[in-house]
DNA sequence: TTATTTAGGATTGTCGACAATCTATGTCTG
DNA sequence: CAGACATAGATTGTCGACAATCCTAAATAA
């Protein structure tokens, strides 16, 4: 991913791809020893590297007590899609109005990649998942706007990838996906900003919606 | 503000009080050795309260090179605006829908006093500064999402505050503030979600255009 | 038995020193 | 004189140990 200048940067890179890949569960704690222990070095980078994860929001540290996995409650997780889906959709918008010429060609060409894949495999399609974030990634560089980028890149995504395995959206849909794409690039291209804001809005709201009927599924009990 | 627990806790507060009130100037370095001899204690919770500082986007650090106060481009200033605008008008429109009748009546009973304190010192009105930031503050609040919360009150605004001496917006026409606020008020009272949320989208977008003016101004030189 | 208290152990916060790296000054060479 | 290079100083990253705090569990009392 990104190469460590230094031992701290090094376990914070590796201790992140562990939580979000699940490796280390949620509400698990984080102790200073363990840690020295697995990844050598001493206490100090071991300290830095989780500040760093708290910064991201992937760990919560309470003051004399230690650092935790997060573990969000369906309702933060609720919040937070919701947060994605106001600034993605933004993302979209701005995408319309800023992105190059050459910038739109090239997420064309991006989509037709993806069709050839979907073809190949027959919807089983695993690229598709990876796929689907590398457009929406390219969406949000379109808005030209770091703050936003660092935003959704940095802290959201994240932990929407950690808790991914929970809610099961898009990878289940590829077609689906794909000729949604199609209709938001088609927006993007004939520099229609509030269609491409709208066509990204629908097509994020779905994870929202399945989210909150599940949300609703467990209030039940 | 918030009781310091940790020697670091107690630095990173007064760190980035300094920061946004101007007195640590943008783009000065933090040098440990110099907030050690300020500040007592060793380095290693001046390090911690550092890093927390750039967690919160107030300092930039580079590897083997410090700290420094943060210092924004005026596009990097646009961004964070522009994304606040769309934030705050998102939590406007949740606000309506979310927000329960006493926190509506509360709110009503706020901007009276705001009129009154306008009345009074006759649209000098320094409190209507802080008022400003309490009512918007409100408005989040009752959007009921704590990571939008999070992310407005928590990130954006300090970076606003810091920068807030450029920009001379609302401190200036506050009788004009109190009369939209007013308006923002009844469309959430008349629980319509998206007049509330054009409401504050309009407001919020003088900010937006100000600086963008400026911006322009200076992109000239 | 249950609730409270009180050591004991373990964990985190802090400290001072050493190692690795960067920056600045001055020198040398073309 | 300009620019590359080397050395010296200062700054940051890392280390191991100590102090302060918290969590656990045994012991005591109601």
């Amino acid at each position: 991913m990104s190469e460590a200048q230094t031992l701290a940067e090094k376990v914070f890179s590796e201790l992140a791809t562990a939580i979000v890949r699940g490796e280390l569960a949620p509400g698990e704690k984080l102790s200073e020893q363990a840690l020295v222990t697995r990844y050598g070095g001493s206490r100090a980078p071991i300290r830095e590297a989780i500040q760093k994860l708290e910064a991201r929001n992937l760990v919560v540290r309470v003051p004399h007590a230690g650092a935790r996995v997060v573990s969000l409650s369906l309702e933060e997780l609720r919040d937070i899609y919701e947060v994605r889906l106001e600034l993605e959709s933004m993302a979209c918008r701005l995408a319309a109005e800023r992105m190059s010429d050459a910038d739109i060609s090239a997420l064309e060409k991006l989509l037709e990649e993806h069709a050839r894949s979907i073809e190949a495999d027959q919807g089983l399609s695993y690229y598709q998942k990876s796929g689907n974030l590398d457009f929406h990634y390219r969406i949000i560089e379109g808005s030209k706007n770091s703050r936003l980028h660092q935003m959704l890149c940095g802290d959201l995504y994240h932990i929407i990838r950690m808790y991914r395995y929970r809610t099961s959206t898009s990878s289940e849909r590829p077609l689906q996906a794909l000729k949604e794409h199609q209709g938001i690039v088609e927006a993007i291209k004939s520099r229609d900003p509030q269609l491409a804001e709208l066509l990204m809005r629908r097509h994020i709201q779905v994870s929202l919606t399945n989210l909150e009927t599940r949300l609703a599924h467990e209030a039940r009990h």
